[in-house]
DNA sequence: GCTTCTACCGTTTTT
DNA sequence: CGGTAGAAGC
């Protein structure tokens, strides 16, 4: 146990941990150690005699939830343990189930995530007769979303006539319509989405006065992190909850507010000195992480926005080296000129893999890196992207763990009611439906009582749903009786998913099959003990009083809470001990840290974003997000940027970023030729043309493969089954080339195995991992 | 009801 | 380019 924790703090530092009373706002700039504090402030409460008990630390992930967690067990011990530290979402979940009564919720409730949301939107309006082009389930969502952030009800809204209005001169006015529907379906479904979660702690602290009250005196003291990122919605949570006690600790950087699209107010941390007149202030100015050139060049570029706190980050360490800048031709090139970087100060300082970062504005660019990093045999990691839970396959078997807990989740049900074939089609789900939006029920309700709703169903399909309703329901008394594994395993078999997926020995569909283990995995750790749920926060609001009748049976349902809110980055330890370099978007690379960095992309449009260009408040953002981008840098920053760049499978051509001008000239070091201030540079005509004059390589299909070339959609439905072992052997030392062939891209692979030289044919690589869908493997003699 | 094919469409960031 | 909705065929 450390015992002089305090000795390893500067004095701001410091002083912003040891003053645990009242408000209190701590402004920390990149890389000043935010972190440390807000780990040691909360070691410093429970030292001080604070009951862990009593702490909420809201945090922006749950990975930096477990990692401060674990900082803080390394000073105050299993204290920690009763810590209540996550997500908004994540925590406000939890307080929503052991309440959820008092708001006519199921305590089992669903999360429906963003997929469900866009799925059931889309239902409602094929049910309304409503175009879904002009009524974008994307963009109907976001709406959605905006206004339940704003705490806007679905009632007030339909009552508001200013908003009527609006809707209507929008050219939308079913808008309305379409969001009660939204609501109250998710109600009857006994499912909340993203912004429920929210919106409901919200109705639940505001109208019942006994709950405020004792999640007040529960929360006796509240730290908010990334308080920038905050949006309404979650602000008047903390408020409420703060009102009584005012003891609140928010820290964030307003210079690293990155999340407005998604409702943040930035003004939630301008105004916090309004909100609590008496509040104390602490700066932490000093930057531990970066050089002098990066700390300047940064401080340089985000003075140009108008609105922000008063602060001077500045730094002691060493001045470092310029900002190194990469042009290049298109964003193949451009690929390649970084990874050639990443190898020459790989050699030159024995760096490894995982002191670099490659950071870019759109997940798209990442492929020109990936396929440049795979060339010079440099391992990576593209984080975010598709999450583990979002897979197909995932999503179909934790919608039946889904139904199992709540039948009434339509979502799910919709999903799996004919996964596997079981011959219940389009038309009967239909009917149905009918019959369920006629008699103002859920779908469940009548497939449980069919016999009652003369419906035009033959009597094998009704058998067929007969058989589907007793099954859900013997999973669902199940819950009791089995742990999560061997319920799981019992759904995964019945159901006949596993074998679906075993028998399927396409590329694609033997990954399923590996993540399915993978589930079932988790689902035999958490049962026998060795894992916690995959939200580990203390087991309930009661944990207090109620002593445990409980049996000690690590149910399905129990893991199940709130795995909806899971990222990609939740799942499992894996990747930090790994030496490899790090792919991943800017906004995921926010309180992350590497020694070398690249931002790539830099180029107008692109970064800033286009989308931003029109507004001021929008291209703040952008700055930000930039500045948020080269802080990430301990010891170098590389910025890249190419002059064209293929878009939708267009060469088009772009201007350099307006940010690279805005880095003092002293700080960057341009490549020698041509200067960019050239007004040949982008002669873009020139690139095109040599584009089309390289001579590709020629890949001649062998004849006897040729004819066996099949489109996607065939090699889809082909089960074709090979010995994948032989794809990893493959994977060594292989050569890639592509070439377009009828619709899609073939990609020819040459590499010897084992006993045979084999060539590999595969229509549309994803390129991602080298995990290849829809292959067709052969091997020649 | 299921499979296959064709035509079109979108393209920011995420709890 | 890659994904998907809906039409056409089985």
């Amino acid at each position: 146990m450390q015992r002089n924790y305090l000795d390893e703090l500067n004095e701001s530092q410091r002083a912003a941990v040891q003053c645990t009373e009242g408000p209190v706002m701590i402004v920390a700039g990149a890389g000043s150690g935010k972190t440390r504090v807000l780990t040691y402030r909360i070691a410093h409460l429970v030292k001080g005699g604070v009951d862990s008990f009593n702490i909420l630390a809201l945090t922006f992930t749950n990975k930096a939830a477990r990692a401060m967690k674990e900082r803080i067990a390394r000073i105050v011990g299993p204290e920690s343990r009763n810590l209540w530290m996550g997500t908004f979402h994540s925590v406000f979940a939890r307080m929503l189930r052991a309440e959820a009564d008092k708001l006519n919720y199921p305590s089992n409730f669903t999360i429906y995530d963003t997929d469900d949301s866009k799925s059931l939107i889309k239902a409602i309006l094929k049910e309304q007769g409503i175009d879904d082009k002009v009524y974008k389930p994307s963009s109907v969502l976001a709406r959605i979303s905006q206004i339940k952030t704003l705490l806007i009800s679905h009632k007030d809204y339909s009552r508001n006539e200013i908003y009527i209005e609006d809707d209507k001169l929008a050219g939308r006015p079913h808008f309305g319509t379409i969001f009660s529907l939204y609501c109250k379906r998710c109600f009857k479904a006994g499912a909340m989405d993203f912004d429920d979660l929210l919106f409901n702690t919200n109705i639940l602290l505001r109208d019942f006065p006994e709950v405020l009250f004792k999640y007040q005196n529960k929360f006796k003291y509240i730290l908010v992190d990334e308080y920038q990122d905050t949006n309404h919605s979650q602000y008047e949570i903390v408020k409420r909850l703060a009102a009584r006690f005012q003891n609140i600790c928010v820290v964030g950087d307003d210079a690293q507010s990155i999340y407005a699209f998604r409702g943040a107010n930035i003004r939630n941390i301008l105004n916090f000195e309004k909100d609590y007149p008496d509040m104390k202030t602490f700066k932490l100015e000093q930057n531990y992480r970066s050089t002098q050139t990066i700390v300047k060049a940064a401080n340089g570029v985000i003075a140009k926005n108008k609105e922000q706190l008063k602060k001077v980050v500045w730094t002691d360490n060493e001045k470092g080296e310029q900002i190194k800048l990469l042009r290049a031709l298109t964003d193949n090139e451009e690929g390649i000129q970084v990874a050639q970087e990443i190898f020459s100060i790989k050699m030159n300082r024995q760096a490894k893999n995982k002191e670099f970062a490659i950071l870019y504005r759109t997940n798209a660019q990442s492929r020109p890196m990936e396929e440049a990093l795979r060339r010079n045999s440099i391992p990576y990691k593209i984080y975010g992207g598709l999450s583990f839970y979002q897979r197909k396959e995932i999503k179909d078997m934790l919608a039946y763990f889904r139904l199992a807990v709540n039948p009434n989740d339509e979502e799910s049900l919709a999903r799996v009611i004919n996964y596997p074939a079981r011959g219940i089609g389009e038309t009967t789900i239909g009917r149905i439906r009918v019959a369920a939006s006629d008699n103002d029920i859920g779908i469940w309700t009548v497939l449980e009582n069919l016999k009652d709703f003369s419906l035009d169903i033959n009597a094998g399909i009704q058998n067929k749903l007969a058989d589907f309703v007793t099954m859900i329901k013997s999973f669902g008394v199940m819950l009791t009786t089995h742990n999560a594994y061997d319920l799981g395993y019992h759904i995964a078999k019945t159901t006949g998913i596993l074998k679906e997926l075993y028998d399927d020995k396409t590329v694609e569909g033997l990954s399923r099959y590996e993540n399915l283990e993978e589930l079932l995995n988790g689902l035999k750790e958490f049962s026998v003990g060795e894992r916690e749920a995959p939200i580990d926060l203390p087991g309930s609001f009661e944990t207090q009083n109620s002593e445990t009748t409980v049996s000690h049976l690590r149910t399905l349902d129990a893991y199940m809470q709130d795995i909806a809110l899971l990222t990609t980055e939740d799942q499992k330890g894996e990747a930090e001990n790994l030496d490899v370099v790090s792919l991943m978007t800017v906004h995921l690379a926010k309180g992350l840290e590497f020694p070398y960095v690249f931002v790539t992309g830099l180029e107008e449009n692109l970064f800033p974003h286009q989308f931003s260009m029109d507004d001021r408040a929008d291209m703040e953002e952008e700055r930000r997000l930039f500045y948020v981008a080269i802080t990430r840098a301990e010891k170098k920053v590389t910025l890249s940027f190419a002059t064209s760049r293929y878009r939708w499978g267009k060469l088009v051509s772009s201007d350099p970023s307006r940010f690279l001008e805005e880095i003092d000239q002293q700080y960057l070091d341009y490549p020698k030729q041509p200067a960019l201030t050239d007004s040949n540079h982008w002669d873009f005509d020139k690139v095109i043309q040599q584009k089309e004059t390289k001579n590709k390589p020629k890949i001649n299909p062998h004849p006897a493969l040729k004819k066996n070339l099949i489109s996607q959609q065939q090699a889809k439905y082909t089960n074709k089954s090979f010995d994948p072992s032989l794809l990893k052997d493959l994977q060594v030392g292989m050569n890639v080339q592509h070439e377009r062939f009828g619709t899609g891209k073939v990609v020819s692979m040459e590499g010897v195995f084992p006993n045979n030289k084999a060539t590999v044919f595969f229509d549309g690589v994803g390129q991602k991992q080298l995990l290849l869908k829809f292959a067709r493997l052969e091997i020649l003699r």
